[in-house]
DNA sequence: TAATTGATTTACT
DNA sequence: GTAAATCAATTAC
């Protein structure tokens, strides 16, 4: 018998709900060279156009965010400081606009695809030192190099036919979660839409937003 | 058309 | 602790 997953109607419902709901499952990448899974230990809710200030599609669709505003269980991977990509699951039905960071997890299975992944980004150098198990998905745009996750996986469906799954495993007990501000962002400080498993070590750590220095 | 900024990571002082 | 890397979406002019 194969491997059940979460289908379209998990969701069909508000990020900030589906968030929470994440954390523990598994999402599993079937590469070509194998198989990469990983638990959720971290996520973030963004909301709808005109109410999450903080949300890609605050300020309503554009190409670059159409994907949130699709069917949900969709992926939408952005591109941002230039170099880096950032995975989300999309949430409600079409036309609402909203969707979950994937912001870090532990590597279950295909770590050493995971780990190739990883050093292959890094700045080539004297002796790199080995990355540490629990930082190969630790932060949204480390998750998205350990899963092998791009610019192809921008809206793929996740509850299709595709390599991309959540398989229907138990979540984290609501007592084992922490809520907090979300990470990095300059507006929506105040809503507490970060989700992340208590005294997990692949959590990453919470940074302010810094703002630029001009030239 | 130019300037700015960002749901970040890494390396270095 | 701070700075650099690097590009596309958005905002400013």
């Amino acid at each position: 018998m194969g491997e059940r997953f979460l289908a379209r109607e998990f969701f069909d419902r508000p990020a900030d709900r589906v968030a929470p709901d994440l954390l523990g499952r598994v999402l599993v990448h079937d590469t070509p060279a194998g198989r990469i899974a990983v638990r959720l230990t971290e996520t973030e809710a963004y909301g709808l156009p005109g109410e999450d200030p903080a949300s890609h599609t605050y300020r309503g669709q554009t190409p670059r965010n159409s994907v949130m505003f699709g069917e949900s269980g969709h992926m939408y991977v952005y591109f941002t400081y230039g170099m880096h990509f950032c995975a989300n699951l999309v949430c409600l039905p079409r036309g609402m606009g909203s969707a979950v960071l994937l912001r870090a997890g532990e590597i279950v299975e295909g770590a050493g695809l995971a780990r190739a992944a990883r050093e292959a980004t890094r700045a080539a150098g004297p002796a790199p030192r080995r990355i540490p198990e629990r930082d190969l998905a630790r932060g949204p745009a480390r998750l998205a190099v350990a899963l092998g996750l791009g610019r192809d996986h921008n809206g793929l469906d996740c509850c299709g036919a595709g390599p991309l799954r959540v398989l229907a495993g138990e979540a984290a007990a609501p007592t084992a979660i922490g809520v907090g501000p979300r990470t990095g962002i300059a507006n929506g400080k105040e809503t507490l839409w970060r989700f992340w498993i208590k005294a997990d070590p692949t959590v990453s750590p919470h940074r302010q937003h810094m703002p630029r220095r001009r030239a």
